[in-house]
DNA sequence: CCGTTACCATACGGCAGCGTATGTATCGGC
DNA sequence: GCCGATACATACGCTGCCGTATGGTAACGG
């Protein structure tokens, strides 16, 4: 396997993808990306209209593959509503099981989204998925619908949170996850 | 009072901050401020070095601001530290009891703390007073330092992460936070 | 072997933002 | 009623990035 001798659009995608987490949204530029790459711009206007134009195909990809990432393995798996719920802490923690770099390409896209409506609508689109499972698994683990969707934001919205303070230095992600899940999981 | 015939640095500072939390760090820019003060960029280099130079009193003054806003307020309406919680929630939750521009500036702070070491920093000093703080109240309500602590983390994470939820229109940011301190406070 | 097509390089004009240099008006102090 | 300091305006060159235009090359079908 010697390095490839001509590019596609999806290596421009990968590479827009590892800028963005590195970044932010203001990093993407297609001089700056095509420098990283060893190629002139004129590639990137071959494979692409624009700088807009790629944006929106980062956005679709990742919608797509951010959607049912998890959520197939945690299926696979198996297991009662609380294992899977488990598990699910434990691979979101993990990082490397959400697609293109984690969840620093998560936090940047969260980043985009608040002053872009198109990735605010990807975000959304992804963030309302994942809601609706995790309180789905809530709900089949003995909680009422307005608990399994109120237990799920919180688990959820401390995630997020959570990360940002772990990426300070001030949280320990996976333990203090672990540690609302039991919470949560308690009959109140 | 007649619209005032010159400016001070604070007034740019001020004028930074709106243009932060509408548009983000990398709207922060001297010509697009001075065009939105009415003036030339002529003046924005007499008040100020340079670009950095403004940005860096920027975080100057969101550190001293943002540490202390609501803890004055909570310490100053007294109660038991039960109390001092729910109203620190709530007073959190209020929004405009934050400096320059609410939970807007502090998110968009904090999307600037990502790629940049010297607002990671002051961010990091706020956090930490604030964490703190409401391991504090955690602790004199009963709980161990370690799970005061922890606590802290959970509740402060969760702000974070329930406020971009919110703004995705996906939470209920008060009634969130309020359950899940009503969760946090009874006896583990 | 020849042309077409895919892929990329190079060169250009344009704009936006930066920082500097220098001019200009206002004003308190004496 | 001059003078220095304050608070701006104006004009300039520079750089980074955009998008376009155009030229080159390698592979591949016929």
């Amino acid at each position: 396997m010697q390095t490839k001798t001509t590019l596609s659009a999806d290596d421009w995608i990968k590479a827009a993808f590892r800028t963005l987490s590195a970044g932010g949204v203001q990093a993407i530029k297609a001089e700056a990306i095509a420098r990283d790459l060893k190629v002139s711009k004129g590639s990137f206007y071959w494979h692409f209209k624009d700088v807009p134009d790629l944006k929106a195909q980062m956005l679709e990809h990742w919608s797509r593959a951010a959607t049912g990432a998890i959520i197939a393995d945690i299926e696979a798996a198996g297991g009662s509503p609380r294992d899977r719920l488990r598990l699910l802490v434990e691979e979101a923690t993990g990082d490397r099981s959400l697609p293109y770099g984690g969840m620093l390409a998560e936090s940047a896209i969260r980043e985009w989204g608040r002053h872009d409506a198109a990735a605010a609508g990807a975000l959304k689109t992804v963030d309302t998925h994942r809601l609706a499972y995790v309180a789905e698994l809530f709900g089949t683990g003995g909680f009422t619908a307005d608990q399994g969707a109120a237990k799920a934001r919180l688990l959820y919205g401390a995630l997020i949170g959570l990360e940002t303070l772990a990426a300070e230095g001030l949280a320990d992600l996976r333990g203090d996850m672990l540690n609302l899940l039991t919470d949560l999981l308690a009959d109140s």
